[in-house]
RNA sequence: GGCGCCAUCGUCAAGUGGUUAAGACACCGCCCUUUCACGGCGGGUUCGUGGGUUCAAAUCCCGCUGGCGUCACCA
């Protein structure tokens, strides 16, 4: 791609006032919740405004580089539903979208800033880098010893063939404002501001420099990312000034924060849990209650809707229901949503989607998994619950006789070893063994006990599956276990009852 | 430490000078009920602090405190 092709492009798009937003992540193998947050923000944002999303990695450092973290970014995104319109394999017509590959790009506009005054070279030793003491007052940065470096020196250095680096000249007095669409404006001194460094010894841009060539080559209108660039955006208002270029609108969104043991809270970190997209799929969250609940981490749209779909999100997402301040990240709160998706599904489609999660069956229940998966719908918050929840229909756990004691519904223990032996004998010879029959069946033990529905069911509850709470009543335990095993631990429960 | 940003129930938050300060999650209570869950109803000293400005401040201004961020040839 030309720089003049690309130039008439960003020109087309600015006159069409087309929005275009980016999510630039660096590979590192990991997709934090909080850039995932960023990601959709973004996306949200251009689609709302008819729009394009741009994925770009953001390569730079060779040192940090995983080597299937761009893979990673791209199927959590997928997963996520949140679509890039251009990127790496996706195309487009401002790539290539990885950093690495625009190297030269980046070296021709820095030497362009050399050229107008605006950045140098530094042949300074990066390991006895001349730094100032650092008085409090002002930076402590690099001293910038070589801003100034006569020309014949330079020249001698390059002749040389001494290594450098490029450095950006920064002014020394005055202020630099930029106008934040969630802050305002904020302004800082300029003499706060490090010669930074442009290009790396490798040849290689850094991100302060590199962001800003991309983001104007690709059109980028609106720059969406966390508040950590806050403090670095005026280098990058400097520079776009430097070029003549007209700045995008900055929207820098409040960090995700952690709970912490103590009550505090800092920035979501691996210690507070499970912290990425990934993992907390693996939790048994859906992908579409994540990204529901993450939208309205920092954001809150006009009205008191909390369940969105991505389709609703991307017609109603707007800038001015950004928050300033931090959010606190709540599993509570996700699981509450999450519950709401799994409600919202038909049971086929849980039982497919929770099937993995369910651990090990016995045939009997692998049978019955669309039924049980029907029951467990409504019950479960996530689907790492459902093992735990389950596991006494694998295995009649040990209980304690006194579990059979019920003061609300009256049972006591004798109660219960009348009980036991009509349910058994009832539902011993019943032919068929089918929800159905079973709640057909129920009346009859009822009126054979002469007591309360309350009262007939506590005890077969209980011996049925060692138990004072289930998910599903009797009728379904009854069910799912099957006759055989269902008359089995009846007479089990009897034995225990007869025993005292 | 310098600089910057932020501050409404435990959490997410609405709120932009006059409101009984919404709503949601969580929590507690009640109802429904064969347990649980679902559902319904109800509950809670919430505007960090001290000064201003104003007839009137959660809303505007200043200080303080606290939290966060940033000061890389990382992003």
């Amino acid at each position: 791609m030309s720089i003049i092709s690309n130039y008439m492009g960003v020109k087309k798009l600015l006159e069409e006032k087309r929005v275009r937003t980016r999510f630039a992540p660096s590979p590192t193998g990991y997709m934090h919740i909080g850039n995932l947050r960023t990601a959709l923000y973004a996306y949200l944002f251009a689609k709302a405004n008819g729009g394009d999303f741009i994925l770009r990695i953001e390569d730079t450092d060779r040192a940090r580089y995983v080597p299937d973290a761009v893979d990673f970014i791209k199927r959590t995104l997928a997963a996520a539903n949140i679509i890039p319109d251009e990127g790496p394999d996706i195309g487009g017509d401002f790539g290539p979208y990885v950093q690495s590959e625009r190297k030269e790009i980046y070296m021709k506009y820095a030497m362009e800033l050399v050229e107008k005054g605006y950045a140098y070279r530094c042949f300074c030793d990066p390991d006895a880098e001349h730094k100032d003491s650092g008085d409090g007052k002002s930076y402590a940065g690099y001293d910038r010893h070589c801003r100034d470096l006569a020309p014949e020196v330079i020249k001698k250095h390059l002749d040389d063939g001494d290594p450098f680096v490029i450095r950006q000249k920064m002014p020394l007095t005055g202020t630099t404002t930029f106008n934040d669409v969630v802050h305002g404006a904020i302004t800082i001194n300029n003499d706060e501001l490090e010669d930074q460094v442009l290009i790396k010894r490798d040849g290689m841009p850094t991100y302060n420099f590199a962001n800003v060539i991309d983001d104007h080559l690709m059109g980028v209108t609106h720059i969406i990312r966390g508040t950590e660039f806050i403090t670095s955006t005026p280098k990058h208002v400097l520079l776009y000034e430097s070029f003549g270029w007209e700045l995008p609108a900055f929207i820098h969104l409040a960090p995700v924060m952690g709970k912490n043991e103590d009550g505090s809270v800092s920035k979501l970190s691996k210690r507070h849990g499970a912290t990425s997209f990934a993992e907390l799929t693996e939790m048994g969250y859906l992908p579409e209650a994540i990204t529901n609940y993450v939208a309205l981490l920092g954001w809150s749209p006009k009205s008191n809707q909390e369940v969105f779909s991505m389709d609703e999100l991307m017609k109603i997402f707007s800038l001015d229901g950004l928050s300033k301040s931090p959010a606190v990240f709540d599993y509570a709160k996700l699981d509450w949503f999450n519950s709401e998706y799994f409600k919202a599904m038909n049971d086929n489609d849980f039982a497919r989607a929770a099937l993995p999660f369910a651990g090990e069956l016995t045939d009997e229940v692998r049978e019955k998994w669309l039924y049980l998966a029907g029951i467990l719908r409504t019950r479960v918050s996530r689907f790492s619950e459902i093992p735990e929840k389950i596991a006494f229909l694998r295995e009649l756990p040990d209980y304690d006789v006194e579990l059979f004691k019920n003061k609300r519904n009256k049972v006591t223990l004798d109660v219960a070893k009348n009980i036991i032996p009509i349910a058994i004998d009832m539902f011993s010879y019943l032919p068929g063994w089918t929800p159905y029959s079973i709640d057909a069946t129920m009346p009859g033990v009822v009126t054979r006990a002469a007591a309360k529905l309350g009262t007939v069911m506590w005890p077969l509850r209980i011996a049925l599956s060692g138990q004072k709470v289930t998910p599903g009543g009797v009728t379904e335990i009854l069910y799912l276990l099957g006759q055989e095993e269902s008359i089995k631990r009846l007479k089990k429960g009897l034995a225990k009852l007869e025993e005292i």
